[in-house]
RNA sequence: GGGCGGUUAGCUCAGCUGGGAGAGCGUCGGCCUUACAAGCCGAAUGUCAUAGGUUCGAUCCCUGUACCGCCCACCA
């Protein structure tokens, strides 16, 4: 492949399916564990967030999976053993129901086929569509080791979900208990707090009127959901409200249904709301659950698992939707007086965060984890910098959720899952809790029921990071890589998962999880609007890539990756960076046009140039910075840093400066060139390598008697310290600054660019001679035809004039140039100085800022000064030659 | 109600520990200059949301205000 003509324009497709294939088949991202173990601080690991099996790649993924890739490929160029493990997760409710679904398109329901056959369906499914994510993850990059992908229910992620269950049973930390949840009446299953969503909706707050017991009056309670107050058990006042401090005691008799209930007093009742009167349904809502235990009263349960009325409710509903039984009530209360009034009212309505049912609170017997001890280890890991989370100020809602943090609700009455491993003996009534299936109980019987239910998906996932790893196993991986170095996530799984993974890398590996968390932008499309399929705004990142090339996405992805700030994209932006890459291409393809291989090794001592030493220079600088840049995860400054780099100096001068030698006849200057330049095109390619892999190890393979096809693994360029040379840097500002002079003059005179133009620059000493000795590059870059550089040099008549660094630079142009815009551009520099040396000026006329000013600020401002003032002296002897002329 | 973030060039956004603002895209003018027209050269553009405060000096630090966005809790 060396030494080929690359193609005009660069073409993702082809370049990107053979690298796929090369780093697959030659398992170049699969460590040593066994190796790896023996030195652990020399390692570095990371486990993918594993998408959901159901799932397709969107924009979230592609830039998650670009950051780590940054950091794994980074990681490798700095000598780590790297391991980034990949997989997936079961996700439960959405696996579950996708299947259905496509059971439904059958005609048959679940139940139809029993549990055992219908997991066997989902495994299928599974099988046929669950690698399609991992394929999608390959398309970007990932360098994952393949070998070591993992899925949530294979047997050996199962083995842990099991062992951390029947130890925290056994520590006492799980637990089952009847207590109100969360129902999705579609899913048929309990739901974490965290599942649940609030959606705005228009609703109606009745106010009913229950009689007192004794006669003597009413209390009129308000509420949207006149149904439950069939479950009603009490009413609620506050206990300091005036109005209805007499009835405290008392008992109110519900409409409808007859029962007496007793009107309670606490300080949780808002007064300015409604009538300041709140019925309680123990059994139908949350906040009147926990009332109801403060009170001791009764939950009176009337609704169903299906969302149904059931048989505690009078005859006349049974049976019915609460949404049908809702509006029966409404009449029948209205009937008999006890409604008396009807207002809009606009509220929240909980729903599944999986299908936007509805949720129904709901009173059944579940399985709990008692997390407080959990959390507040998790706490203090982030509290005393045991992992550290990226950006900051992630801490404080970290924080704020675990101090507030109620026990998880972890059985999901589902069939697709980890399932219980409880079993209840049927002759005695033991409970069985085991790592192992129980043949038999205690007491001999073999008569045993295993707990239907299975847990929540997010209790496997806080496994994820020593789970992956073989975990309860003692294995190397956990002896290399745990805990892994850094978590990259968005914050919309901060309490799902990432604080979950806390709680249990801490109770179970005695060590925290991940050293970094790094929680990166949401995705947003050009409007700042989340994408959505239901709003049509998704960009697809396999389209983009099939459209733009996957670097093109990559690039764009990490140029907007700024912490703590949301990401807008649009296709136009990917399309924008697309052109980057393809100039990286160019470059390297004029570059190989001079490279061939038979150039002398890189010696910088022995590069004299000046263009060479500043680009080794500027090289150095950006090793330093780009390394600085991604450690501190600030990709969007590494991203941009290279593109400067790259486009405005390599390209817009390095390689400006080289053709004149690369075209020249000077062999030993010509040799020099192509030296240099195949050294920095080379180590361009090993910096940008992380962010952009597939273009860079294209074009690497491609540089003449390289290590063809190891990019991969090789290592990021050391440092020159010898190369570092700030006199390079200003006499090359010099060089630029006569450069952009001319053609500046050039341009806003209107010059064409066909003419060559002479150039006399008044200059001694110094700067005489080093005008002389570039005058090559500033013929070639400014379209000279001669330069002459002298200290008595007077201007000619017709000329247009600059101040560079102090010197004068004149292009006569008699005849040719307008004087009246001469003037005119000569006054704009004017106004510009003038504008700057004022400011300065004033600024030192300002005795406080000389005395309290540090003296090196001071020094800098007096500095600016005298520049200016030169500058400015100049100009205005300049103008006013041309004032004579034009006069 | 509690918390967090944002407000900088026409657009999208950088600006790390305070020393009078940058990039990309877009715009305007000129170029098919043998790596690249997906390009080259040149140019224009900002009371850094607002009112105060601290300071010799504030886009940056503090306080208030307005508007936008998000998270958590939730008033039935």
């Amino acid at each position: 492949m060396a030494n080929e003509t690359l193609s005009k324009g660069y073409e993702p497709a082809d370049v990107e399916g053979r690298w796929l294939d090369y780093w697959k088949s030659h398992q170049s991202f699969t460590p040593d564990a066994a190796k790896a173990a023996a030195h652990p601080k020399d390692n570095y690991s990371i486990v993918i967030p594993p998408p959901n099996v159901t799932g397709a790649l969107h924009m979230g993924h592609a830039l998650n999976i670009t950051l780590q890739d940054i950091m794994c490929r980074f990681m490798r160029q700095h000598g780590k053993t790297v391991l980034w493990v990949p997989g997936t997760d079961h996700a439960g409710i959405a696996t579950q129901n996708v299947v259905e679904r496509k059971l439904l398109a059958e005609g048959k329901r679940r139940e139809d086929l029993g549990r055992e056959a219908f997991i066997e369906r989902v495994w299928e499914w599974k099988e046929d569509y669950g690698g399609r994510i991992l394929n999608q993850i390959r398309r970007l990059g990932a360098s994952v080791d393949w070998t070591r992908e993992r899925f949530t229910m294979d047997e050996g992620l199962s083995k842990a979900v099991r062992e951390v269950f029947v130890s925290l049973y056994e520590q006492g930390l799980v637990y089952r208990g009847k207590y109100i949840v969360n129902w999705c009446t579609r899913c048929h299953t309990a739901l974490a707090d965290d599942e649940v969503e609030y959606a705005p909706a228009k609703s109606t707050l009745y106010h009913l009127r229950y009689p007192l017991e004794d006669g003597s009056g009413f209390v009129t309670v308000a509420t949207v959901r006149p149904e439950t107050m069939l479950g009603d058990t009490a009413v609620a006042v506050h206990p300091e409200d005036e109005r209805y401090q007499d009835m405290v005691g008392k008992f109110v008799i519900l409409p409808l249904v007859g029962r007496r209930i007793p009107v309670i007093a606490d300080a949780y009742v808002d007064r300015e709301f409604g009538t300041g009167c709140l019925k309680i349904t123990p059994a139908h809502d949350m906040n009147d659950w926990e009332m109801g235990r403060k009170f001791g009263l009764e939950a009176v349960s009337v609704i169903d698992d299906k969302g149904l009325m059931n048989d505690n409710a009078p005859e006349a509903y049974r049976g019915l939707t609460a949404a049908k039984c809702r509006e029966r009530i409404v009449e029948d209360l209205k009937a008999c007086g006890a409604l008396v009034a009807e207002e809009p009212y606009e509220n929240k309505v909980n729903q599944c965060y999986r299908c936007k049912t509805t949720i129904e609170p709901f009173v059944s017997e579940q399985w709990f984890v008692s997390v407080k001890p959990l959390a507040e280890k998790a706490r203090a890991a982030v509290e005393d910098g045991r992992t550290t989370i990226w950006p900051a100020q992630w801490n404080k809602t970290y924080y704020n959720w675990l101090d507030n943090i109620r026990d998880w609700c972890i059985s999901r009455q589902l069939w697709w899952g980890h399932r219980i491993p409880v079993w209840t003996c049927r002759d005695c009534g033991e409970v069985i809790v085991a790592r192992q299936d129980p043949t038999a109980c205690t007491c001999g019987s073999a008569n045993l029921t295993q707990d239907e239910d299975v847990l929540d998906t997010w209790f496997s996932s806080a496994l994820w990071p020593f789970s992956t790893m073989g975990w309860p196993e003692k294995t190397h991986e956990l002896a290399a890589f745990y805990p892994t170095s850094l978590l990259v996530t968005g914050f919309d799984i901060l309490f799902f998962w990432v604080a979950r993974m806390m709680m249990m890398g801490l109770q179970f590996m005695d060590n925290v999880p991940f050293k970094d968390v790094y929680i990166h932008a949401l995705v947003r499309d050009e409007h700042g609007k989340k994408m959505s399929k239901s709003t049509g705004n998704v960009i697809d990142p396999l389209q983009m890539i099939d459209k733009y090339g996957c670097d093109s996405l990559r690039f764009t992805l990490t140029s907007f990756a700024a912490m703590g700030r949301d990401i807008k994209l649009s296709e136009a932006r990917i399309e924008g960076y697309r052109h980057f890459i393809n100039k990286i291409w160019n470059a390297a393809r004029f570059a190989l046009m001079h490279v061939d291989g038979s150039e002398p090794e890189f010696d910088p001592a022995a590069l004299t140039g000046l263009h060479h030493k500043w680009i080794l220079h500027r090289l150095e600088v950006l090793k330093k910075e780009h390394a600085a840049q991604i450690e501190g995860y600030r990709f969007n400054e590494a991203a941009q840093g290279l593109y400067g780099f790259v486009w405005r100096e390599f390209c817009d001068w390095y390689l400006e400066l080289i053709k004149p030698e690369l075209y020249g006849e000077d062999q030993a200057a010509k040799a020099a060139a192509r030296s240099c330049l195949k050294h920095v095109l080379s180590e361009i390619m090993v910096i940008a390598h992380p962010i952009i892999p597939f273009v860079t190890q294209e074009i690497w393979s491609c540089i003449p008697s390289l290590d063809a096809e190891s990019l991969s693994v090789r290592p990021y360029p050391k440092a020159r310290p010898e190369c570092e040379n700030e006199t390079a840097v200003r006499d090359m500002e010099f060089l630029q600054g006569v450069i952009v002079a001319v053609r500046n003059i050039r341009a806003e005179l209107g010059v064409a660019p066909g003419i060559a133009l002479n150039v006399l620059v008044r200059a001694g000493g110094e700067d005489q001679a080093f005008l002389a000795a570039h005058e090559t590059e500033i013929a070639a870059l400014a379209r000279v035809g001669s330069l002459t550089a002298a200290p008595d040099i007077e201007p000619p008549k017709g000329c247009a004039s600059a101040v560079v660094r102090g010197c004068e630079l004149f292009v006569p142009l008699a005849g040719v140039v307008d004087f009246e815009a001469e003037l005119a551009r000569l006054d704009k520099e004017l106004g510009k100085i003038t504008k700057e040396l004022d400011f300065v000026t004033k600024k030192l006329g300002n005795e406080s800022f000389v005395s309290k000013a540090p003296e090196d600020v001071v020094a800098k401002e007096k500095a600016k000064a005298a520049e200016f003032a030169e500058k400015k002296a100049a100009l205005e002897q300049l103008r006013a030659k041309v004032q004579e002329f034009v006069g």
